[in-house]
DNA sequence: GCAGATGTTGCATTCGTAGTCAACATTTTG
DNA sequence: CAAAATGTTGACTACGAATGCAACATCTGC
């Protein structure tokens, strides 16, 4: 089937002295003009929504583009029509382990619009606002930005005056620079202390993620308040590092001293489970019945029958959709920067906790 | 001559009466050069590597570069220099869990050299090797690709005749169009059964994966060849769907026959997981005492306390580094297509299976 | 059969940068 | 100081597709 050599028309003899300089391997839209005996607009119209081209003209045009396998060049395109159908996406911090799914989300989602998803991994946080970064960034034409990573104004004015439209991922902008799509921690942590204070919650500590990690701190935040608005008072704050060692290092920390949490809440999956690890193993306690564990994110682990912890789910997918249709819409004029929306998390009500219900 | 937009040589502090035929927003090499007084050509040899260019008109060119905010169009740029600094990357099967973790490293090792990498997700499997995807990607002449997707030989061949390097990762190609990176499932399974074979390992059952799954046969014939080699016959081979829920259901079906297995191998870790909680909360069953569970992939609760997992680890981030290399290569004209690099997994011996050590 | 309306097509130009070549400036050498 | 070698710069064109405009073809109504 596969006969598309060299098809008939013997057009390569005519006069093609031209052959010598083929340094290029794709095809051009004049080779597929001339093997179809037209103007290369024409052939540019046959590729193009909405242009006029007859039927006639057309069937010839699209049978020397696939004898060719001619397709036009997006490069091209962009460079006149200022449109590359490209959507950047910023993320840093290889070690935190949401950007894997997230980056997957946006691929997907960007996919979906008949975008290309163009990616720029930053070393660290403090360096994806640099100029550098920007500059290297709009280089590339790209259509729009979505960044989970902070940027400063110095960016964000530069992305503004290029007008390329830069939609925040779980990062909350200080200006109307840029959108922002959030996983609303605060409304999650507030959801969870009400059902926790469903039953007396004795002592209750708090398990943080890195100091410097923004999510970290707004689900810490959120359920300091939490706590205050129900009346719950709260006893120690540790910090740790997001993972399971570091979740099963702060419980043993926690829990020989002589005033024992029996409620801990923890800012990730991943130390909620070091935590139950501990607790169950090291410790000799149950939970819930000594310790009663809350986590956030809801990793895949979390539902399974050993742990079943009680956690938020955060929508990373629906997030994801979120912030492509956001940027979408600026792109088409439809909307305006410096939206801001919340997507609350979902609780999931397992065994690490009292569940009201059995307790009744 | 056409006129082009002029950002600088007068204060544009209030001078915003140009805006209206302002219509590119951003800066050019013309616009860099006409506020430094050259020529576009010496704007555009400042902005290459190892041009000459003197000092003193550097400095200029660098000053009101700055000033205009101004970067070169890597569009532009790609156009006449023919490459892009572009890797696509295609994807498939969003419901396989391995892509999130593949396609972050990748991310991570083609940022490394200095490239992008531009995402390509295709809906199935089947679909990754059509005509129109393989002209979507050439046509914004990238110049690698990187496909964790099965690609048909007229994929290839389209790419090979453009000049476009293919690596395939994790899936062996039937020709030398591309090379390949994959993971050694074979030898894995090899070292694995030769480490349970220290000790009687009892009846034998094999989970496997969906049986489309590439992946999965290769690591189901791997352990079935291995089996056969060191004498050891073997039960039952279920497929599953590489879940958890998917491997507690089998460990129900496979243990409550009146032949129950010893010993249970399983093609990936989540199934295993699964297979493990089967054993202990419903059938009562102790692991490793009365069944030995194997998975693949060592996922982080593999190593967790409760499951002791032993397993194999993928080493997705070398995979990821080899396959960019190997792309870098050939770009570089140092290696040619066609290559192939198996990587083999590592053991991860843990509690999940009779260590011979400790037996002895 | 003809004027006007509509539909198709080709020519020439444009997008922003790289790179060739020739002109010019500067330094080195005899 | 002249001649040659070297360094620096600008004019111009190529890359490949899109598009305004004019030319041409076809169709409509009378």
């Amino acid at each position: 089937m596969a006969s598309h050599s060299n098809n008939g028309t013997e057009s390569s003899g005519s006069g093609e002295a031209s052959e010598s300089k083929r340094n290029t391997a794709r095809s051009t839209s004049y080779d597929v003009a001339r093997l179809a005996g037209v103007s290369q607009s024409t052939v540019s119209r046959v590729f193009r929504e909405g242009a006029s081209v007859s039927k006639s003209t057309r069937k010839k045009v699209e049978t020397a583009a696939l004898a060719l396998n001619y397709s036009p060049s997006q490069i091209a395109r962009s460079l006149i029509t200022q449109r590359s159908n490209m959507i950047a996406v910023v993320i840093t911090d290889p070690s935190n382990r949401a950007y894997p799914d997230i980056l997957f989300y946006l691929g997907q989602e960007i996919q979906g619009t008949g975008n290309r998803m163009l990616v720029f991994a930053v070393p660290r946080d403090a360096d994806a606002g640099s100029i550098a970064t920007v500059r290297e960034i709009l280089a590339y034409h790209v259509d729009g930005i979505i960044s989970s990573a902070m940027l400063n104004d110095e960016f964000l004015s530069s992305c503004s005056q290029a007008e390329v439209p830069v939609v925040l991922f779980n990062r909350t902008p200080e200006n109307a620079l840029a959108s922002a799509v959030c996983c609303d921690h605060a409304s999650g942590m507030d959801t969870l202390v009400r059902y926790l204070s469903g039953r007396p919650m004795g002592h209750v500590a708090l398990l943080a993620g890195p100091e410097w990690a923004p999510v970290s701190r707004e689900r810490l935040e959120g359920a300091t308040s939490a706590l205050a608005r129900v009346g719950q008072e709260f006893g120690p704050i540790v910090h740790s590092d997001y993972t399971f060692e570091g979740g099963r290092r702060s419980a043993r920390d926690l829990l020989s001293g002589h005033q024992t949490p029996h409620t801990i809440i923890c800012a990730n999956d991943a130390m909620a489970l070091g935590v139950m690890d501990a607790c169950r193993f090291e410790l000799g306690l149950s939970v819930p019945n000594d310790v009663a564990v809350t986590g956030f994110d809801d990793i895949p682990q979390a539902a399974w029958p050993s742990y079943g912890l009680t956690t938020l789910r955060q929508p990373v997918r629906r997030m994801a959709n979120t912030a492509v249709r956001m940027l979408m819409e600026q792109l088409g004029g439809s909307s305006r920067s410096g939206e801001r929306r919340l997507l609350p998390p979902e609780i999931m009500i397992r065994s690490s906790t009292h569940n009201p219900k059995s307790a009744g």
